[in-house]
DNA sequence: TAAACACCCTATAGTGGCTATAGAGTCAAG
DNA sequence: CTTGACTCTATAGCCACTATAGGGTGTTTA
């Protein structure tokens, strides 16, 4: 299987598998004589974890332990659980945060009544209350 | 005021107040005698609006247009209503991602039972299933 | 006067998870 | 034998910063 039919299968593109590659997600597959990539089930079924893990959100370093896991079974799911439970964590902080600022952007639109000499949303943007910093040690990213 | 200042009355770093200048949405501040940038209360409420449009995670070129809107200020309020509707729905939209994510990762977790050969979680996040992939027109970001 | 220290300057590289581009090679079909 | 679809490598860009290196400035203290 050469990198594009894995990619098809998979829902990814050929240079985001070959960057999984670099990164020492996917082993390194052997090449044919015209120096392609050869790709084999396997290879599919790894990437395909990791495309799973991609569409929950986790972080290459995260799936990196998880295929640690995998790779050195050791009969003990607590550090798996321990890593879907941070997650899961990480998720839901930023779900909280996320929702506050959703709050404070309706009061803030509420704000204009279209008979203001200057917009009273850019004079609420203006003042300068004390502001909230997102926190940062979530890795649960931004909205755009 | 020097630089240290205007970052510690804005709660932000001297570094990243270079950078928004470098990025054009603070001006230039005219220079001391040693090179030093000097601000005034102007740039000061200016940061302080960018910090507080930043704490409700706008992007830069969302800053950039309400900065824009109030320097060239036309007694309309429709673009910058839209432009915080469309924020809002940024914010909104990834929240409903997140949670979809969150409930998907709930039931992961609850798949371990502890007495599998190898670990449920391992083996549901290798299963082929069709991948939602997350939408990518929000420009508001992940939980890492 | 000199040394220490806090602050400031520029320039460059790194973060994460890709995407985009340039320039070249491979391979099957017409 | 040329077209076209695919592949390869290497490099740069995205966002909003953060970190580092290597130097200059300015005040305080020994
Ligand atoms: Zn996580
Ligand atoms: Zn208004
Ligand atoms: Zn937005
Ligand atoms: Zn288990």
């Amino acid at each position: 299987m050469k990198i594009g039919e894995l990619a098809a299968r998979t829902g990814c593109q050929p240079v985001t598998i070959r960057y999984y590659e670099q990164a020492g997600l996917l082993p390194v597959p052997p090449r044919s004589e015209g120096n392609y990539r050869v790709y084999t089930r396997a290879h599919e079924e790894r990437l395909l974890f990791i495309r799973n893990c991609r569409a929950l959100d986790m972080s290459l370093e995260e799936i990196r332990q998880l295929l640690d896991y995998q790779d050195n079974p050791s009969g003990d799911c607590s550090e798996i659980n321990a890593l879907v439970e941070a997650h899961i964590e990480h998720v839901s902080s930023r779900i909280k945060v996320l929702q506050q600022l959703q709050d404070k952007l309706v009061a803030l639109r509420q704000r204009c009544t279209g008979a203001e000499p200057s917009c009273s949303i850019l004079q609420e943007l203006t003042a300068g209350e004390p502001h909230v910093s997102q926190d940062s040690d979530s890795h649960v990213g931004h909205s755009h």
